[in-house]
Order: C-alpha cells, then structure tokens, then sequence
DNA sequence: TATACCAATCTTGTATACAAATAGACGACG
DNA sequence: CGTCGTCTATTTGTATACAAGATTGGTATA
C-alpha cells in the first residue's frame, strides 16, 4: 500500500498545485515507467483516485484527471461552504498549538507568494483549509475537505479562475486572527465569504456547455512534436497556421 | 470497474444492514470464491473500501472491516452533524418530486419495521440519510454520506448501540413533514437531535479501552461447529463451558 | 509442565502473461 | 477527392505465477 499511496499522494498535491490540468490523461504504463513499478501498484493508486473523484475511468480508454461538470462544481464548494462553516460553528475555541500552527502555515504561504513559487503557493492555499479543519480537530472532515478542494481546484482550471494568491493570503489570515480572538462567529462569516466570491470568480458556461467545451477541448492545440509530423496543406501558409493555432486557445 | 463495484457495493450494504461486524477478516480468496473472480477484481473493491475508510488493512496480515476508535467516532458523528444540518441549512425550499420520494422512502422504513426485517430495516434507517442529502440537491454530499453513515453503523455495532428502529422511523418523519411545510429551521433542529441522541446512546468506555476490548473481542464465541471440534478438555464440565461462553459476551 | 524454537502452511504483495477492445493509419473504392 | 472498411499497434482488463512474510502447530529442552 505505501507504494501506491506514494503514486495518489504525488498526484493530488500535483492537481492541488495546479500542475496537472483536468481532462489529463493518465496512463498505467507511463506512469509504472515513472515511479518504478509495474501497473499493478499504478492501477492500486488510480483506483484509489477514482474513490475520491479525483480521477475518472473510462472502460477500456483509460484514465483521467477529472473535469468536474458544472454541478459537480457547484457541488464541491457547497460541500465547502456546508463543512468549514459548520465545522468552525461547531467550535468552542481554538487552543494555542493549532493558532501557532496556523500562523506557521500562513507564513508559508506568504513566502511562497513573495518567491513567486506559484505551485508551492496553489498548494498551500489549498492545503491551509484542510489544516485549518484539522486544527479544528476533525481529521475525517479535513482528508474530505482534501478532497473537495482537490475538485474545487480543477474546476478553478477548467474555468479559467485566476488565482488571486494575495488576496486569499489576506483572508486566510482574518479567519486566523477571527479564531485566534475567540469571534467564532466572524470567522465562520470570513470563510464563507471567502469561499463564495472564490466561486462567483468561475466562468461558468450558462447553457448546454458540454457541447461547446468538448469542441473547444477537440479543439485543443496538440503536441508541438505531433504538429510537425503531418506534412502542410497545400496551399496553407505558416501565417494562416500560426492564426489557427492562436485562435485554438493554445499557448504560444 | 464494475465488478469490484458490485463487490464494494455488497459489503458497503451489509455493513449498514449490519450484516457485518467491526473487524471481521476479508479473505481475498474467500471473497474471490464467493464472487467467481480472482483476487485482482476483489483487491480493487477491497482498496476502493480502504480509501472510503469502511475497510483498514494491515500490511502482510490482511484486510479488516473497520473499527472506529473513539476519536474516529467522534469525528464520524460530528461530520454528520455538520454536513446534515448545513445541507438543510443551505436550503431554501424542497420541491414536490423530493419530498415525495422522501415520503416513499419512509413507508419503505415501516414496512421493514413492520415485518421484522432487521437487516432491510437497519439499511433503510441509515440509508434515509443518503436519500435526503440526495434530495437536497448534493449527490457529492450524498456519497460522503453514506460512507460517513456507514462508519457510523460500526461504531454503534462495536459500542453496543441498541437500534430502536421505531423511534428513528419517527424522528425521520418529523424531518420530512418540517420540509415538507417548509419549516426549515425546524428540520435542522430535528436532524441535530436526531443524531446527538443517537450519538449519546453509545457506551464508549472511558479509558484505555483498548486492550480490554480486544481481550472481550478474543473471548468472543466460536462459531458453533468450530466449537464442536475440539475435545472438551479433563475436568470440564458442559456448566463451566456455559457460563465462560456468557461472560464472553456472545450470543446465548 | 511451561517455554522457546522451528517448520509447515496459508495469506498477502507484486510482477507478468495473455486476452480483449479501442484508436489510428493505411488503402481501396465510389 | 472524400468516405468507408480493414488491419495494426497500443492500451486496458483480468488471471495467474511466484516470492515474502506471518501465523500456527508441533517438538524439543530446561
């Protein structure tokens, strides 16, 4: 089990720091080849992945980060929303340690902003909220939340939010400071505001989105290595490819 | 997939039916005898479980149903409590297709009541929780649910938690006619009670419960046939052998 | 008689072999 | 020139073989 949980850890900090994009696929060979192992251990972290929806599977095609829909997104931050309020409501007080460890964290978190280690800073700003239900001390609830956030991530990706590091820096350390001074009550406001303009940032699509997002994902730039194998259109000249390719949404 | 699916699956049922006990073994072969598949399909279901937390392994020694410490049930019914009672909280209003499966999951409870069957009726109890987080509009919630449930249903098995099935078959009720009537606040209040008196039914031992247990848990009866097997030892009466197998706990 | 050591058996952990299905490429045909 | 069909290669799904560790029962010895 350690050698697969190696393989699922690696890959949720991965989705976490906003290093693997959602819809990625993820092969069993590739993958044995990169870790060392055979698939079978490979196949062991995937499917323990894909219980915690991080990964989906797809019979026979294989496996991919998971491009959470518009009501699963709107899922996971209720989810959010309905576990850190109620766990902080839940709370009588915070002891010493976990403020000292909290603080700890959002240091981090500032250092990683100002060395512009932007995985390094995704990461943390996603983790700070499962420390923060551990230090609420519920650890069921903060692997959950992992979870979530995990998903919230994703589809903080597949919706093109830009992540405003600062900004949530600031707002992590009010809710701190909220339960450093004993003002539940603020802290629990400070979070699901926080949680909610974090969600009103998505550009969700209105309507039948799927049709148009499946087109824009076939639409895809593909591989520098794979362009270069097809031979060019008669006809086409590299200024109209160049248009095509920008137009594609690819990066240039 | 689908396979191990309907292996999890059953043993998932079971565990809410309380079909299966904390800390019974699951063979891998065995399992694979009684499924007709090979070991693979039955580590897949086996590892989805783990990763759900209804299932723990131990390495090199095999895989257990869990357990639940006490931190580990306290955290499972504060979860609950969170999570049911945000959902409704969230709410604004439950629309007529919802509360009318809600009503009809309810006649399933006391048809089972009725009729005795106490594994259908455990699984419904326990499964009305998942229906109404589903009802509410949350499926993700639902999922986590139903594991939190089931965590939930072992801790009271393995604290000796008496199910008084007419009493939650009542209090679901209240919970569904609040909603119905759109008395929000109301049903919170009633899914809060609901789950603390529950909560509170459990004997958890105080302290440094844990060797006393495994020790009731060594000292539980053998199945019968096992029992038989053995020669009665010198000086041992059918008396003695009595009244060991009653302190032990077992069933008479 | 009790304890300690040893061997046999059973169970799990991992890798690999093989089957099945899909995707992609190539070629034929309209 | 475009479309359809087939064939090949790659990838996943499942079973099984083999190795390593653990438990259990027996035996020998103090």
């Amino acid at each position: 089990m350690t050698r697969s949980a190696e393989i699922s850890t690696r890959i949720v900090q991965a989705v976490l720091a906003r290093q693997i994009e959602p819809g990625s696929r993820l092969g069993e060979q590739q993958l044995a080849d990169l870790f060392d192992c055979s698939r079978t251990i490979v196949r062991e972290a995937l499917t323990n992945l894909a219980a915690r929806g991080i990964v989906t599977v797809s019979a026979r095609r294989g496996w991919f980060v998971a491009e959470p829909s518009r009501d699963d997104t709107r899922e996971a931050f209720e989810a959010r929303l309905v576990i850190e309020t109620g766990l902080i409501r839940s709370t009588r007080s915070v002891d010493k340690a976990a403020v000292k460890r909290l603080r700890a964290h959002i240091d981090q978190q500032k250092n990683a902003i100002k060395s512009d280690d932007i995985a390094l800073r995704s990461f943390l700003l996603g983790d700070f909220h499962v420390c923060l239900a551990e230090c609420l001390g519920n650890g069921t609830l903060a692997e959950i939340l992992r979870d979530l956030t995990a998903r919230t991530t994703l589809a903080a990706r597949r919706y093109q939010t830009l992540e405003d590091a600062t900004r949530s820096h600031e707002e992590h350390t009010e809710v701190v400071e909220a339960l450093a001074a004993g003002n539940i009550a603020a802290a629990e406001r400070l979070v699901s505001g926080h949680l909610s303009t974090w969600q009103d940032k998505l550009h969700i699509p209105a309507e039948d989105s799927d049709a148009v997002d499946r087109l824009r994902r076939a639409l895809k730039p593909m591989p520098v290595e794979a362009r270069n194998l097809h031979t060019r259109p008669l006809g086409q000249t590299d200024q109209k490819r160049q248009r095509l390719r920008s137009r594609s949404g690819g990066a240039s």
